[in-house]
DNA sequence: TATTGTTATACTCTATAACTATA
DNA sequence: TATAGTTATAGAGTATAACAATA
């Protein structure tokens, strides 16, 4: 029955292939946590930046996540059809929409964050809090060097 | 001119966030790495398993790497037709095809390697070798938590 | 002219279900 | 009946280019 595991190669010592193994491993898990809300990786991460800048325009919403702006406009979409973001014309660039959550959203994004929190400790549970600490500080620096 | 770069809120502790921009952006530093060579992560994946593990079967391979049986079809069919990989039927089991790298596939694999290690030297010039280690540790030990 | 958001579009990755041929 | 691979299909993320309205 033992299955002998693969050899990976030369993927092994590449930091890319352990990162897009551990991305994928966690957003499998995070899909399963957010299972019911209609949520997903993307939204949450439109609805966390919304709340913590509110009236922040669409289109640094998307820088600050990396989305492109063609793409933020369906997920916007999503947000206000949904009711939990509400999208008005910003009064000082009325080329621009000024991004609030709505209670429902605020309402949704305490509930994901708990989802989310459980999901990270099942994930996490055999790592120390300085490693924690650790492993996202190392993290923080790649995503920082983004030119 | 500076643009305040917005705050992420109650994105910045966790985990999964930074997975999912740390292995973002090391995605789009490969791709342009691998330019004009038609290679892409998974593909490479593929190679670099098929060339540790000679005359494997493609199931096991998807095994190794996360990809379903029904996905790995297009793309064991994309490198065949590439002539980097070479598929015959198992001898020992006539269900199964077994992969095999062909000369153009080594070289391939080689010059995707060279390659990497260029695009991952560039990412993590501001790492020490021990930080390396231990971030690829910390992600390895996140893979092997699923179940 | 430059910027904000929009539309249209295409490619890739991933997922499921139903099928075939062998075991 | 179980497994290896296949087909068809759908959802999601991301990319580019051309456009309208506003600055």
């Amino acid at each position: 029955m033992s299955r002998k595991s693969l050899a990976i190669g030369k993927l092994s010592p590449l930091l890319g292939y352990h990162l897009r193994r551990a991305s994928g491993a966690f957003a499998l898990d995070f899909h399963e946590a957010m299972s019911g809300t209609g949520m997903r990786q993307v939204l949450l991460g439109i609805l966390a930046v919304v709340d913590a800048n509110p009236g922040v325009n669409q289109g640094a919403v998307g820088t600050a996540l990396g989305i492109k702006r063609a793409n933020m406009v369906s997920l916007i979409n999503e947000l206000v059809y949904a009711e939990l973001v509400a999208r008005v014309v910003a009064p000082e660039d009325r080329r621009a929409f000024s991004l609030t959550l709505t209670e429902a959203g605020q309402a949704m994004l305490a509930d994901c964050i708990d989802r989310i929190e459980r999901h990270e400790a099942r994930m996490l549970s055999d790592f120390t809090a300085d490693e924690q600490r650790t492993l996202i500080q190392l993290l923080a620096r790649i995503e920082a060097r983004k030119p």
